[in-house]
DNA sequence: AGTAGTTTGGTACTTTAGTATGACCTCTAA
DNA sequence: TTAGAGGTCATACTAAAGTACCAAACTACT
């Protein structure tokens, strides 16, 4: 957040000195006024690009990262983040033993266990509410 | 793409004109510089915007919404897609019913259809295969 | 009116998922 | 050293999920 704000106000500040710098620059006549209308229409051609590009990431799809913090929170095992990061990619419970090398009872002591931690009641409710709490 | 030329062409001539407009009105000192440059700025900030909202699209999705497009190349009806939705907020075949007033019997079949058509295995891989083709 | 596609629903069946419980092992901190 | 936590695996069970049919009704288009 504070570095938003930084970048905003040096942003604005620039654009006041561009502001001024032109405008001296076309009344004393050291500067053609086509040169100094070009610049600034590409600096806000970037400018444009460069907010668009922003808020699109802002509420887009674009992953922020996981918040490990909330993993611990709830109390999720190393083992058992694997396991919901397979169940994640579709895989079953004897898909996800072959993939760790574990039996698929062991798998479904894991998935019990995340339903438990997750609070949910299947396996796609639990990938649900662990995107939703940004840890996967 | 014969609207994309014609939109350029409109775009650069309406450039053009605003520069001599411009470069005019400030010689003849009937407007201020501050006014021109605000304006000149202004209209690039939303080139700009618009400039980077039309390549996103471009070069594939669009990174905020749904691929339409995928959903019918996929022959995904309008109801199954429903279903498809409901699944990935990890309702059971019974909720869904519930939701949409129809019988478990009626989302099995969609939940089918749908498996056969995202060439999953499984709902969690149906789910998975959807959100990569950016249809969910 | 007939054809194709969608939607809805059913039965009967197999497979997968999930629960409950118990057992054994390993590691770590009190 | 012993209690606790994590991990492994098993059995037995119930509940969902998924498959493979079938059939009727309801569009929309020709």
């Amino acid at each position: 957040m504070k570095k938003t704000i930084l970048v905003f106000s040096l942003l604005i500040f620039a654009i006041l000195l561009l502001f001024q710098i032109s405008k001296y620059a076309v009344l004393s006549g050291s500067l053609k006024i086509e040169i100094i209308i070009g610049v600034i229409a590409i600096v806000f051609l970037i400018i444009g690009i460069y907010i668009n590009k922003k808020s699109l990431h802002k509420n887009g799809v674009s992953s922020v990262g996981i918040d490990y913090k909330k993993i611990s929170e709830l109390e999720i095992t190393a083992r058992e983040y694997e396991v919901l990061q397979a169940i994640s990619e579709g895989l079953s419970n004897k898909e996800i033993g072959n993939k760790l090398c574990l039996s698929e009872s062991t798998i479904k002591t894991h998935v019990s266990n995340l339903l438990v931690k997750l609070n949910a009641k299947r396996r796609t409710q639990a990938l649900q509410i662990a995107k939703s709490y940004k840890i996967i």
